[in-house]
RNA sequence: GGAGACGUCGCCAAGUGGUAAGGCCGUGGUCUGCAAAACCGCUAUCGACAGUUCGAAUCUGUCCGUCUCCUCCA
């Protein structure tokens, strides 16, 4: 039974979608105007493999995860650039996927952008102030959270106490200052990043996209709402306030948060500019390494990332892919009996919402018995658990280079005349090469360092 | 100030009442011409204190430490 911890409840509940087999999902996406950085690559990953293990129960998943290509940020860094908002999270969307296709996370089945839903924003923003929980004020639409009882309900926190801690500078406009933006009017140099609407030329607040997208293409009601734990408030707050003041139905079954990746123990993120961007580390890292860092971790507990810890990881993952390219040349011997055991193990880790770190450990427990056993069923066994975790082992790119093909060839031919020294001076050139050089028994296999 | 999370081996990290998974590192050995890889071993009583219990890393309380949200943020 797959339990999954739904931060609206605190409790890790039974999973049971509104329709049998299918599960709906929505993961918020992100903020187009920089190259991502691992703490999106880390939700994005957690969501990914949510998303492949749903479909090994047997689900089938939609799942929805947006691009907010309207924003504030946006037309900044575009007028720095100066380049159009547009073309800039354009730019910047292709870039997202050259990032997590190197982390092998998987395409969405869709991908709805901010600027070509207009349509559905706006009627939506209508019927909030036709039902009288939005007003407008001097062209901009403001959600008066007052008039939405729950409101607070996800973030567990009351209105009162947001009041006492209010920080923000108070806006005049606002009947109350907890309000939101439905609905921004056009400033000055914005034309580029505007649209018509019943209250004047302008763009969407940020909250709304997901409301009205999220309905768009799930319904009302959809299985998982994620994202990264920092949605919690005001995000997704909001969103529940807009949606289900409409609908007066929940908006979503589960609200899944995933931890934030942090360095020297603080939150990386691109207003402190402390972070790492996806690129920067898989220019001299293995994705796969970061992916495996990740899923070592549980989903909702933080990481403190480190260049030492990726480098550590690089090393556990070899270990698997190693195992994997073991040639069986024995009779597989291993009971169904057992191999149905670890299947279940692996199972009941998963189900124990999403426990990814210890489906890791039994990955590397099947790993040590394959390389004693170097059973075929479990080489099969250990190749189907990689794959729900998402992890490829096809190591990329191991073009060895041919002056090192050359050195191993010719310390192979020394070897075999039993020239120690000259042999083991080849096996320092190659390393000074940056290879490493194993031997085996039919010849020998190089490896980048 | 309000809300919440965390503190487990040198490092990272599972485990939420029945006696400490896994990874990295280190280390002894087997194998190897020597290495590497692999294999066989070794390495923790769970922040502190008090309590509940037959029994606690796991529950309660206090304290110490770290972090997050309350403002754009995965």
């Amino acid at each position: 039974m797959l339990k999954v911890y739904n931060t609206l409840s605190k409790e890790k509940e039974e999973f049971h979608p509104q329709i049998e087999g299918l599960v709906k999902m929505y993961v918020c996406g992100v903020t187009v105007y920089d190259f991502c950085h691992i703490g999106h690559a880390r939700a994005y990953v957690v969501f990914d493999v949510i998303r492949r293990y749903l479909r090994y129960k047997g689900y089938k998943v939609t799942y929805v995860q947006n691009f907010t290509d309207v924003d504030d940020k946006i037309i900044k860094r575009a007028a720095e650039k100066g380049i159009l908002p547009l073309d800039l999270s354009k730019a910047m969307i292709a870039e997202y996927f050259t990032d997590m296709e190197r982390l092998n996370i998987a395409l969405a089945d869709s991908y709805p952008k901010v600027s070509e839903h207009m349509e559905q924003i706006i009627s939506f923003i209508e019927e909030l102030i036709a039902k009288g929980y939005a007003y407008v004020v001097k062209g901009d639409v403001y959600f008066e959270v007052r008039k939405f009882k729950e409101y607070g309900r996800l973030s567990k926190r009351n209105i009162e106490d947001m009041q006492a801690g209010v920080r923000i500078e108070v806006n005049q406009d606002k009947r109350d200052s907890l309000d939101f933006s439905l609905w921004k009017s056009a400033k000055l140099n914005e034309e580029n990043v505007s649209w018509d609407s019943p209250w004047g030329k302008g763009r969407p607040g940020w909250h709304i996209e997901c409301s009205a997208m999220s309905k768009e293409y799930l319904g009302e009601t959809f299985d998982i709402h994620g994202g990264g734990h920092d949605l919690i408030f005001p995000h997704h707050e909001n969103e529940i306030a807009q949606s289900e003041a409409l609908s007066r139905n929940p908006m979503a079954k589960y609200w899944v948060h995933n931890g934030f990746v942090k360095t020297n123990k603080e939150k990386m993120s691109k207003s402190l500019g402390n972070y790492f961007t996806v690129r920067d580390v898989l220019k001299d890292n293995e994705p796969m390494a970061l992916r495996l860092l990740f899923l070592m971790t549980h989903y909702r507990a933080p990481i403190n990332y480190s260049i030492e810890e990726i480098k550590e990881t690089k090393v556990a993952y070899d270990k698997i892919c190693k195992a994997l390219n073991i040639k069986h040349v024995a009779e597989s011997t291993v009971p169904e009996m057992k191999i149905a055991a670890y299947r279940q193990q692996f199972q009941d880790a998963m189900d124990d919402d999403f426990n990814t770190a210890k489906a890791v450990a039994l990955v590397f427990n099947i790993v040590h018995a394959l390389n004693k056993s170097q059973d075929k069923k479990l080489s099969d066994l250990l190749q189907e658990f990689v794959a729900v975790l998402g992890i490829t082992t096809q190591v990329s790119e191991q073009v060895i280079p041919e002056e090192v093909e050359t050195l191993a060839k010719e310390r192979l031919e020394a070897k075999n005349s039993k020239n120690w020294a000259l042999s083991d001076e080849l096996r320092e050139k190659i390393n000074d090469c940056g290879y490493q050089i194993e031997d085996r028994k039919d010849g020998y296999t190089l490896k980048k360092i």
